[in-house]
DNA sequence: CACCGTCAAGTCGCA
DNA sequence: TGCGACTTGACGGTG
């Protein structure tokens, strides 16, 4: 089983994607954004290898108007040294990569521009995968669409739609039922007759089930059915409900233990289970750790070392608790340990805490007397309430990076909230 | 420097 | 009929 994240990451420096609004939109700024999205691309590549990371979604804003006319760089040409060294790495490292353009890509829709614009949108996802000299089993996942009052006829459209797209999006284009709209038996039936993989989501499922009632176990079976050699390895998408938020809507991190129940009810290895959740990346080396059968304990090291502060910032106690489990290297138990640390991060938060841990990652830095002088200040403004937590953080963060601190700036310290 | 509203994309549910 | 929700960074304006 492989686990992945989508897009974006926790603790990886130069991480992010920008973009640009139409009105101050210029080739040259456009070629500065793509340069510096694709290095971050480069970054989260290099960390997904790190930890042995299997699977990964590469963000739709990787080319800012990828498929919009107010983009007429060939970005592929410009950048093909930058493609070249890209796809080296995730040929090199195994890493099967994908894409999922969003709620706006919309093949079924009555209207003819929206189509035309969803087509240009799906050739610009399969340039990307293909400028990355990726195989077909790297996929493009995408939704049905809107329903306008007649179902069938909209089905109908997605099927006659899906003829006008070129070869090479058709070997990518899979499917994935939605959480309002079509329900898996849709896609199911949607994929008999274009013959193309279904993703089965998980939560999707659970608020917009089809009549007939299967268990997860038994629609994943027969998604799973949908994928052939050259589509490679069944994937599925799953995630958590948030319950604090609306039907639908991505929990902070996953669950484990509510993970390793789903994950042992499909009573199979060869699956790759994208994850989507806020916290990303964090919680797929959690389910990597939770389900390695060869978990070393450096691996439980290199990930409290990026949680500390954290911890430390939640709950002081839990971080020396932690400390001590540590110690006993002969009784590994990733579980316990995940649950401690899910547990101490829903703790409330106090003020003492926080600027206990803002002290301890101070003491990271060799700096001079002004820049003492000047924290101790911020500290000062801090207690008396006219700073921000959130303020001394960034400010935090800025010296690490003018510092180069690697330590700090793989912590997901600055990030988890 | 922090915060807030707007933008940009398409659909749908709800006043 | 039109607006809010979904998403997220950029950006202009305000405090």
């Amino acid at each position: 089983m492989n686990v992945g994240f989508a897009c974006l990451s926790i603790g990886v420096y130069h991480n992010d994607y920008k973009t640009i609004r139409k009105d101050n939109l210029t080739d040259s700024k456009l070629i500065e954004i793509i340069k510096y999205n694709l290095e971050s691309l480069s970054y989260i590549i290099d960390y997904n290898i790190k930890n042995n990371l299997k699977l990964f979604r590469i963000s739709s804003d990787v080319i800012p108007f990828g498929s919009s006319p107010f983009n007429q760089l060939e970005w592929w040409i410009i950048f093909k040294d930058k493609f070249k060294e890209l796809s080296r790495k995730i040929k090199d490292n195994q890493i099967r990569v994908s894409m999922h353009p969003g709620q706006y890509t919309v093949l079924n829709s009555p209207n003819e521009e929206v189509v035309d614009r969803s087509i240009e949108d799906l050739i610009y996802h399969a340039k990307v995968l293909d400028y990355l000299e990726t195989k077909s089993t790297s996929k493009i996942i995408l939704h049905i669409g809107g329903v306008y009052g007649d179902k069938q006829s909209a089905m109908k459209r997605f099927l006659n739609n899906y003829q006008r797209l070129p070869q090479n999006v058709k070997d990518r284009l899979i499917i994935e039922n939605d959480d309002r709209s079509y329900n898996i038996a849709d896609v199911l039936e949607i994929s008999r007759s274009l013959n193309i993989p279904v993703v089965f989501d998980n939560l999707h499922h659970k608020i917009n089930p089809p009549n007939v009632q299967k268990t997860d176990q038994e629609w994943i079976n027969l998604c799973r059915l949908t994928f052939k050699e050259k589509d490679g390895t069944q994937k599925v998408h799953y995630s958590e409900q948030d319950p604090l938020k609306q039907p639908g809507a991505h929990s902070k991190t996953i669950n484990p233990n509510t993970f390793l129940d789903y994950y042992h009810l499909l009573n199979r290895d060869d699956i790759d289970i994208m994850l989507e959740v806020k916290d990303k990346n964090v919680s797929a080396v959690k389910i990597k750790d939770c389900t390695n059968k060869n978990l070393k304990a450096k691996d439980l090291e290199s990930s409290w070392a990026k949680y500390k502060y954290s911890i430390l910032e939640y709950s002081p106690n839990t971080y020396f608790q932690i400390r001590e489990l540590l110690k006993d290297k002969t009784n590994l138990d990733p579980l316990h340990f995940y649950n401690r640390i899910d547990n101490a991060l829903n703790e409330p938060l106090l003020l003492n805490n926080q600027i206990n841990a803002i002290d301890h990652v101070w003491g990271y830095f060799k700096t001079d007397l002004i820049e003492k002088e000047n924290y101790l200040k911020k500290l000062d403004k801090l207690k008396k309430g006219s700073l921000s937590v959130k303020s001394m953080k960034k400010y935090l963060f800025n010296l690490a990076v003018k510092n180069n601190i690697t330590y700090l700036l793989e912590s997901y310290y600055f990030d988890l909230v």
